[in-house]
DNA sequence: CTTTTATGAATGAAGG
DNA sequence: CCTTCATTCATAAAAG
């Protein structure tokens, strides 16, 4: 900025030649100006980073003991971040014995059976057993459609017939342009807040 | 701001009794940084703004236009299928509003209602909504018996909820509601750049 | 450390 | 209303 270099000495009142740092209205208002302007984007990008954040933000998993370890605590910086539920192999041995035993769909009663069931062998809910059938059964039914296409004679490759596309080649799929790890931006600026204050 | 009442004579160097607007080196390297702040979080807020939103590319489309310019065919395999529904920012903020302000159902007409507003922000029609409410509802009950993940045996209710830390949603959010539509975010502003440049 | 893959979770919509 | 499905998003885990 320094103001004191690029003003012209006429504007510096009866001053004669000290050097005193002097702002005119005119500058004080572009200053204003400018620093409204910032208010005024934070305050829209703010308000819609709320609405964005707020439809796919936090999880139901409601139980905290990931991050109870203190040896892995190695992030640090993730103390609040959103944990997602991973199974134990004893947990996901378990899972798929019910599923390949014919239960692929589980009713209420029968995820609250098998979550006490789970939960001897590790952290979990009801919902996490529920999506993971769900899950399952979604991901095997897919794998059936894209198997069967070859005659017996030359396998050549997989994914010949989608020649319609049918959506989802196995290959390159890839919607995923960026990716985003900024979870919980902080914009936590004293500075800020303060700023805001002093321009209103 | 008024830093020429504020001005302590002291710090006037030897300016004597002279009217005129002095800044100090401390108050423009605060002034400074108060603008460097916002740029900072503008920034960041950008940012993540553009993550945000180029992850559901199609945000905010609706159903018919999809295609509509085959100049910009840029995705070039998305031509078929998709046909789903994304409620833009400002559509699911108003609509959480709404359910929020006590409505978590909807008639017919209510329904005609709200598309119709809704329609301003972005394509939309009044199943969307019906369904919107419906999932929202049956989301909002779930999660509600969900929270229990231990016994009842000990209801001393400590600050046992502050562990769940999400329940989220809901709620009260903002009080307040943003009256304009500017749906097309312009923070396209001169103002900012020409900040951005001269603080840096 | 960066990129890719596997999979848990969120959500709009359909069926009953 | 409830359940189920299809699709998409996000991230832990694996690969490079």
């Amino acid at each position: 900025m320094d103001w004191e270099k690029q003003q012209p000495e006429e504007l510096n009142g009866g001053g004669g030649g000290a050097f005193v740092k002097v702002m005119t209205d005119e500058q004080m208002e572009v200053l204003r100006k400018q620093i409204a302007a910032y208010a005024a984007i934070c305050e829209q990008l703010v308000d819609l980073h709320k609405s964005l954040s707020s439809q796919n933000d936090l999880a139901g998993v409601g139980f905290g003991n990931i991050y109870s370890d203190p040896l892995v605590t190695s992030g640090a910086h993730k103390i609040t971040g959103r944990q997602r539920w991973t199974p134990t192999p004893m947990q996901l041995q378990i899972l798929e014995r019910i599923f390949n035993q014919g239960t692929h769909s589980v009713g209420r009663p029968k995820v609250h059976e098998i979550t006490a069931e789970l939960l001897q062998h590790g952290q979990i809910t009801e919902t996490n057993v529920y999506n993971w059938f769900q899950n399952r059964r979604a991901r095997s039914k897919k794998k059936q459609q894209a198997a069967p296409a070859n005659n017996g004679e030359s396998e050549t490759e997989m994914e010949a017939e989608s020649a319609h596309e049918k959506t989802k080649p196995d290959d390159f799929q890839t919607p995923r342009i960026l990716s985003s790890r900024n979870e919980h931006l902080t914009f936590q600026n004293p500075q800020a807040s303060s700023a805001i204050h002093s321009v209103d």
